[in-house]
DNA sequence: CGCTCATACGTTATAACATTACAGTGCTGC
DNA sequence: GCAGCACTGTAATGTTATAACGTATGAGCG
């Protein structure tokens, strides 16, 4: 019995074509299920839970997901570097400078709930420095900004 | 009918006077309750996740500690600027520079769990610097660094 | 093609973390 | 005393994440 296909959110070329790109890089395969979650959180003008992922792919799809299913798409997409994980609010967001792989620094504006990724090659350096005094070897940093962003505060 | 005393794990003189100092700088009240779970914080090497908390209270007084309670103690804790948050580990620690209020950085070593909090001015000011740069006011930012700390290197 | 194997996917249950709503207790100040 | 308020307790519930197990799918290969 064929299976129907997954009614998913379109995955614009542009997104789809890095997503490949990742998943050739690393050995891993993009499905119809993985990319239904990314193009999800692509449509989002904000971070989302894995619990939001799991109503609007719900709703959707017309059909009951498992949390688990949306955790291994998420762990499978961070994995690959296409998604971050924001340790304050406990969401996911699509990365924003994929080019390159990289450690993600993160501004989370309170009023509006946007999140922008910014990248700062001088910050990484101090962190490194920083592990360094302390004999420590650091193997990942986690730098999130909470405040209000510019467009909140000219409104 | 009197109520019988808690049971808790005594809080050495030099944390008790600060947090006494803390409570009153803030006006807030330190009773037993509040101190049984900043002594229980104390004595551990490592953060301690609420329901571990939970737990090690329960065994000491002997009775049943709903988690509302404590998640109540550690906010009044946070609160008064005696106990950290770590996000990336939900997890909960004593400040270990309590002298003077702060923002804090964590190096938290993922080899033994123990977590260090450092401080560094150079990285405030570039965080500031960061934000700015993209109209961003800053009201808090979190930086934990993970790795592995230097007893465990050499060990 | 048909087999095998690894990876992905699905389902159910449960663990871990946190909050809401409401009631009782006990200081504090009048 | 007693009114007001902060603190504590109890029960229920909401939110986030993982464990355990079985089925489906697709790539590689004889």
């Amino acid at each position: 019995m064929a299976k129907p296909p997954v009614k998913a959110r379109p995955l614009a070329a542009k997104w789809r074509k890095l997503a490949e790109t990742r998943c050739a890089e690393k050995g891993e395969r993009l499905t119809p299920a993985r990319s239904a979650v990314y193009a999800e959180m692509l449509a989002s003008d904000r971070p989302l839970s894995a619990y939001e992922l799991i109503a609007l792919l719900e709703q959707r799809q017309e059909r009951k997901i498992a949390p688990l299913t949306v955790y291994r798409h998420l762990d499978f997409l961070m994995r690959v570097g296409l998604v971050h994980r924001l340790q304050s609010t406990q969401s996911y967001l699509p990365c924003d400078h994929p080019d390159h792989p990289h450690e993600s620094q993160f501004l989370l504006c309170s009023s509006c709930g946007h999140v922008d990724e910014v990248e700062s090659s001088g910050l990484e350096t101090l962190l490194s420095k920083i592990a360094d005094q302390h004999g420590f070897r650091p193997d990942n940093a986690i730098v999130e900004i909470e405040g209000v962003c510019d467009s909140c505060r000219q409104g």
